[in-house]
RNA sequence: GCGGGGGUAGCCGAGUUGGCCAAAGGCGCUGGACUUAAGAUCCAGUCCUUAGUGGUUCAUGGGUUCGAAUCCCAUCCCCCGCACCA
């Protein structure tokens, strides 16, 4: 279309910013409306689904203060950890796919050369997200206030943060089994892998180490399972491995050189010795424990020096790789000689049955053998095989007779038990490891590695996980469904790591300097930072001022202005100021976030706000967004729209090729907001044909030449819109954006063209209802709503203007029932004209006789007092002379009517009898007849000597006109 | 396993305090109008049947009810979270 949306988002943007828009100022004649959505993490660009939950919150924001709030919708980064030092190395190293993917999002060489540290990086980032993003799409942000976790006066916010936190006894050390890369030190390890390059999949396990003396050795195997340590009857090596020997704790140890590495991470004092082939082991016999028994060592080649310890013990009864391995040991005879190994040693290795199962029978793992159809070693089914049994005899399997004192217990808690008594015993030890390999983004390999006085915020805690989820009752959350379960995600919420050693960008933890606060500990209470960053932005006050005494202060209101002041050199004046700021806009009334949130920001940010401030500044409301995702993929499986792999449609490129309009309707109207919706460039296309096609309609509007006279559609339209403005009021309540959106941008567009088509054409109408329209648009559509204000010649801008109350005395329910009778009758003869298929030359419209109207009126009278039934009206009817007459007709229609009356309001059935049928046909008849190409009459069944060839006229009733067509 | 969500017409998706629901809206498709310009717009239709009626539907099978997509039970299937990732 002819439309240029870029010139016209520009404008309007800059008329807001010169307007003061964007500024939010403290205004204590008006009620406050505080709203933040989840800072990003700055590790790269962001794609087209991020901007559908702040297009939201802009647009929920726009609503607000168009209906009376005062509104602050501050904006921020999230910057700490490594994302901001890998992103800097891969670009100072040159990685062709990052300066690549950085190009292919717009990024200049000019930029890329004042990427100088890793801070450099994430300013620029900083400004692309306001700038490319936010500022493009029209957000009204206080943009002085804008923040990043990286800025030093955010880091004093930060210490103060962790000062209150120690004071409401909320941090606790004990040691922590956390992956750690040998450069980098702590890493995350998720699937988003922001800190890793592989492995974003694995999990760390706890292995139970058992130890086989061998002599004055022991070999050490690995083992997820110790309640199978009954079964166990022989031990696998891999004799490919050179294993090592090494001395730990006054024994010597065998393990896989890989395991060495990763046992030095977690115990102290782990000394190398020498080595041992795997080949040379097989043949051994060692001492299991717990059971006491000697078994024997034998080749394998599932096992991998990888994982565990590079050892196995096995127990063929109830583990797959075991049962296979055994019984093709024990039929390749070649193996036998080639190790030495006996037949008799062999055939005396027998599965012990240990585990009863639901639905197996004395092996388990040989059943789930036979059900996968697996025949030898090696089978990839083997490994489904093993988290098949593993999982049922977790959760059914009990432990047999055979198991001494741990008989008749359950498996899960055998488990335990087993474990903790080997442990006791000095037969066991544990060990971490991941369940797949991981690598860092620098490269390096990332182990489980022990740290001993690792940080916690005790979010376990019971006083303050009460107090929250009392505090939840009372809060605004939604979906729904999310807020029946928050309390159980409270519940479960346990202590968290909120400190990380290593290379990291953050706050230093006020304790102990040698720790970073990580990064989901330091974004959990700044959305009442944002209250104070325009004064360190502005240069009023210097991060050093900002004391604990000045957090203290204003925020928490201890102490006085004066003796701050004097500590602080900030003067008094200034305090008070933001003392007062702070106690207008708290609490905060909206955080909104992505669906990630629910489990881990989300309780962390309401278990602060409660641990740390007083209740009347604890947040009021949260509402979960879910994703826009990426188109699926070959296997229907749904790919996120993933940032780091970049494939997706740069923001500023979309915007360009949609307008920020048409995709702010998009985002808002699609679905709602709490389903996953694929984005799809053809659904949004056709966003902006709407875009488009109301921008014309609208422009059609104001430059026509209206001037017909007042008419019963124009109070139909008002009418119309009027009821869609307290609609809109409704669903707006409940920020339900697609309602309203549905509302302005389909119903209202549809009653504007159903207006016109039926022959409205009165200026002061079309003024009063564009006026309500545009005004509508304004929250979804800013740029578009100031350009049809603007050419509309209404005063000033439509986005600083108030949003009208309905007028509930223009609200005509008769005038809304008379079209749609039109259009029930229009409908019934189109579909006529279908199923009869003959050539229309003529329609006749009988409306209903009188006496139809009057049972009607007796059923009325008595569902107003309550009381209609069949036999009554009809003997009402029959009392009437001239209902009587009809004779059998009204009964009939009596028995009907009384069916129908009782299910329905008085309200609902009234224009039922109030509207004269006859004249409003009579008045649409031209209308009629031009639609349809014919001519149409109109006649009363009453009227004497009316032409009806059919008799078509008896079967009219109120609310449904016969129709004849010749 | 624990916890949560869900299965609605060709598709996407509303609707779940039971009735006004053959079920919004959009897309797609079909026919027409307009026009020759466009990823256009407007009108109509789009479960089966039918002079505006009737019939069968909202994963499946039961049940409650005068009445169920909406409530209850069972079954099948799908999705998400389970932690140091914002």
């Amino acid at each position: 279309m002819a439309y240029d949306y870029g010139v016209i988002e520009k404008k309007w943007q800059e008329r807001w910013v010169e307007a003061g828009l964007d500024k939010s100022e403290r205004d204590d004649s008006k009620p406050k409306f505080m709203a933040i959505f989840a800072y990003p993490g700055v590790t790269g660009y962001l794609h087209v689904g991020h901007l559908r939950g702040y297009t939201y919150l802009d647009a929920i924001a726009r609503y607000k203060r168009m209906t009376g709030y005062n509104v602050l919708f501050p904006v921020g980064t999230h910057a700490t950890g490594n994302g901001g030092i890998s992103l800097y190395r891969r670009i100072s190293k040159g990685d062709e796919g990052t300066i690549d993917y950085l190009k292919r999002n717009g990024c200049t060489d000019e930029d890329l050369a004042k990427m100088k540290d890793p801070l450099s990086v994430i300013e620029f980032f900083n400004k692309v997200y306001q700038n490319e993003y936010w500022r493009r799409f029209g957000f009204l942000s206080d943009w002085r206030r804008f923040t990043c976790t990286l800025y030093p006066d955010y880091s004093k916010f930060i210490d103060w943060q962790f000062r209150k936190l120690n004071e409401a006894g909320l941090l606790i050390q004990k040691p922590y089994y956390a992956p750690v890369c040998p450069n980098c030190g702590p890493v995350a390890v998720d699937a988003s892998e922001t800190d890793i390059s592989k492995g974003g999949k694995a999990e760390t396990q706890e292995y139970t180490l058992l130890k086989f003396r061998h002599g004055d050795e022991f070999l050490i195997a690995a083992t997820l399972r110790p309640e199978t340590v009954y079964g166990q009857v022989c031990f696998w090596v891999d004799p490919e491995t050179e294993y090592r020997k090494i001395r730990y704790n006054g024994e010597t140890w065998i393990i896989s050189p890989q395991a060495t590495e990763k046992i030095k991470l977690q115990k102290d004092g782990v000394e190398e010795i020498g080595s041992v082939a795997g080949k040379d082991m097989v043949g051994w016999m060692c001492e299991a424990p717990m059971i006491h028994r000697e078994i024997p060592v034998f080749p394998a080649t599932f096992v991998n020096p990888d994982v565990g310890t590079g050892l196995v013990t096995s127990v063929p009864s109830d583990a797959p790789d075991d049962w296979i391995s055994l019984e093709a040991i024990k039929k390749n005879p070649e193996m036998i000689t080639k190790y030495g190994l006996s037949q008799e040693i062999l055939d005396r290795t027998v599965p012990i049955s240990i585990i009863e199962m639901k639905g197996y029978g004395e092996f388990p793992a040989k059943d789930i053998i036979d059900k996968l159809g697996i025949t030898q070693p090696g089978d990839p089914k083997l490994l489904d095989a093993k988290h098949i049994v593993y999982k049922d005899g977790f959760h059914t399997g009990k432990m047999k007779d055979i198991c001494g004192e741990f008989a008749g217990l359950r498996v899960q808690e055998a488990q335990e038990k087993m474990k903790q008594a080997m442990i006791d015993a000095g037969e066991a030890d544990v060990f971490y490891d991941l369940t797949e390999e991981v690598v860092c983004r620098c490269g390096a390999r990332v182990h489980i590695k022990r740290i001993d006085d690792q940080w916690f915020i005790n979010y376990a805690d019971p006083k303050y996980t009460q107090m929250t989820k009392d505090h939840c009752k009372n809060m605004e959350l939604n979906p729904p469904e999310w807020s029946d379960n928050v309390y159980g995600v409270l519940d479960w919420f346990r202590e968290r790591a909120c400190v990380r050693l290593g290379n990291w960008l953050g706050t230093k933890f006020p304790y102990d300097d040698k720790w970073i606060i990580e990064a989901i500990s330091d974004s959990t209470l700044y959305p009442v930072y944002y209250i104070i960053s325009i004064y360190a932005n502005e240069r009023q006050i210097q991060p050093e001022q900002m004391t604990e005494a000045f957090f203290d202060y204003v925020i928490l209101g201890r102490g006085d202005a004066k003796s701050v002041s004097d500590s602080t050199g900030i003067s008094t004046e200034l305090l008070e100021k933001i003392r007062k700021d702070v106690l207008y806009w708290y609490p905060l009334d909206l955080n909104l976030g992505g669906k990630e949130h629910m489990t881990v920001h989300f309780p962390a940010f309401l278990m602060n706000h409660v641990a740390i401030l007083p209740e009347e500044m604890w947040p009021r409301g949260i509402t979960v967004n879910w994703y826009i995702t990426g188109k699926k993929d070959k296997s229907g499986e749904a790919t996120k729209i993933s940032k780091s792999k970049g494939g997706a449609q740069p923001i500023p490129g979309a915007a360009a090729k949609y307008g920020v309009d048409a995709m702010r309707l998009y985002y808002a109207n699609v679905a709602s907001m709490f389903v996953d919706v694929e984005w799809d460039e053809d659904t949004v296309m056709t966003y902006r044909q709407r875009a488009d096609r109301i921008m014309l309609a609208v422009q059609d509007l104001i430059n026509s030449e209206s001037d017909a006279p007042k008419k019963d559609i124009d109070a139909w339209l008002i009418s119309r819109f009027n009821n869609h403005l307290q609609n809109i009021r409704k669903v707006m309540d409940k920020n339900d954006l697609r309602a309203m959106t549905t509302i302005v941008y389909y119903d209202m567009f549809n009653d504007m063209k159903w207006y016109n088509r039926r022959g409205g054409n009165n200026r002061e109408t079309i003024t009063e209802a564009l006026k309500i329209w545009i005004q509508c648009m304004m929250p979804v559509t800013p740029h578009i709503a100031e350009e049809l204000w603007e050419q509309a010649g209404f005063e000033g801008l439509v986005s600083s203007n108030q949003l009208p109350e309905a007028d509930t005395t223009k609200i005509s329910l008769a005038a809304e029932y008379g079209e749609n009778l039109l259009r029930d009758a229009m409908s019934d003869i189109t579909e006529i004209r279908k199923i009869a298929g003959i050539d229309v030359k003529k329609i006749v419209l009988y409306t209903s006789a009188q006496w139809k109207k009057d049972v009607m009126n007796l059923a009325l009278d008595m569902l107003k007092d309550g009381k209609l039934t069949i036999p009554d009206l009809t003997k009402a009817c029959m009392a009437r002379e001239d209902l009587r007459k009809n004779g059998k007709a009204v009964s009939s229609l009596a028995q009907k009517v009384a069916v129908e009356f009782q299910r329905s309001t008085v309200e609902q059935k009234l224009p039922l009898v109030e509207t004269d049928e006859c004249r409003l046909f009579t008045d649409a008849a031209a209308f009629l007849s031009e639609e349809n190409g014919v001519p149409v009459e109109v006649y009363s069944a009453d009227a004497e000597g009316i032409y009806d060839p059919q008799g078509k006229a008896k079967v009219a009733v109120p609310g449904r006109p016969a129709i004849y067509l010749e």
